[in-house]
DNA sequence: CGTGGTGTTGATTACTTTCAAGATGTGTGG
DNA sequence: CCACACATCTTGAAAGTAATCAACACCACG
């Protein structure tokens, strides 16, 4: 069983401000902010309100059983966003993977900008029902299979995909142990579906296979 | 495995209007279509752009993969509301489990009541995150606790549970085979946790022992 | 060039699924 | 109201997949 401990590792530090958000209105500027690698952005149980935009970096949005099981619920890359809850506290941890980025989006308060974070909340809806399909009914090698999809979507369908985190917060993303997420890199590897570039980057080089396996 | 094909059984009637939905306002206000058991409210590929609020019975909203693995995402009871989707289609399917009473909530063309559904949105953000953790970091038991707890609290904590649904249906909430479901249910009855009054009525007798058990 | 953290691979164990049979419950028609 | 039939549920035995335990390899860092 892997275990976790949620730890405050450092404080952001503020930095420039580079492109605007397309999405809001200048109103809610705010300048980015630099988590270093698995710093705390916000914490279960801490007041929510605002919401966060990823100029660079990864970030991981995770939830911990008391005994230091963890399960990740989503990854946010550059561009994504993050952040909104019901009520008015967290029920999740947030972490920068790597050194992110990340644009503080204040609500100001009366400010009724639902109409703009409703999309927001739909599209992680979806996500989050797409993933419940993964983790409900398919096994080691299509979970895997799905991430890989996942990712290279999102990074433009490129062949070459970055995965910014480690094989654990892959592992607690898909509800495996890092062996098996290890092993199945392997037989993916050996089937000549990816090839392993370096820990940090793999090719895709059998697109069709690799969608074939999620259907 | 277990397989499905969506079928569509039958068309809803129409009968009287009940309990006025308190949020929302009389413009959207629509009679009460009844769906008998089995029946689909929406499938996969539909146009969205409507939501619905149970008036009683109880609806499954789920997925399914090409070779008939169904994963279902969430469960709606009485006065509960479901449907909204990003984008125009809908991602998922949306059955009656039991005969059921639902208020159709037609969005009128540039109604903007975005403010209203933000809240429901990010609920069910939230439901469905917690239920990945379940699904992805908890065992057979764990699961069958987790969903009785909750079960529970949304029947308004008392002791005894009304379980509209199947064991298969439990099955495809939980990622576990009907099986497993039903050994389960026989293990938490033999440890004194649970009493099966009859196969849809369950008694909670130790609930802190339930609660112990999903943390 | 060590050293600690991360990742890989192998052997074994454990849990859930699958396959199979029987029991229970529900609905229908006589 | 009872009997039959079909569907659902439960239980048992065997098989399979992923987890655990353990050792080793690799990589990044100071």
């Amino acid at each position: 069983m892997q275990a976790y401990t949620a730890s405050r590792i450092s404080l952001p530090s503020h930095s420039a401000q580079p492109s605007l958000p397309a999405a809001f209105g200048r109103e809610t500027q705010q300048p980015v902010s630099f988590f270093p690698a698995g710093s705390e952005i916000y914490a279960q149980g801490e007041k929510a309100g605002s919401f966060y935009q990823v100029e660079f970096g990864a970030v991981r949005i995770y939830r911990l059983l008391a005994d230091g099981r963890r399960q990740i619920s989503a990854f946010h890359l550059t561009g994504e966003t993050f952040g909104f809850e019901a009520g008015t506290t967290h029920h999740f941890f947030a972490e920068a993977i790597n050194g992110t980025g990340v644009r503080v989006l204040r609500l100001a308060a009366g400010a009724d900008i639902s109409h703009q974070l409703l999309p927001l909340a739909l599209k992680g809806l979806t996500r989050a029902q797409e993933h419940l399909l993964v983790l409900g009914r398919q096994n080691a090698i299509e979970r895997v299979a799905a991430f890989l999809f996942d990712m290279a979507e999102r990074q433009g369908g490129l062949r070459q995909v970055e995965l910014p985190m480690s094989r654990m917060d892959i592992g607690d993303y898909l509800g495996l142990t890092i062996e098996t997420v290890s092993r199945v890199f392997t037989r993916l590897k050996d089937k000549g579906v990816i090839r392993l570039l370096n820990l940090r980057n793999i090719e895709i080089v059998k697109h069709e296979a690799l969608q074939y396996m999620i259907e």
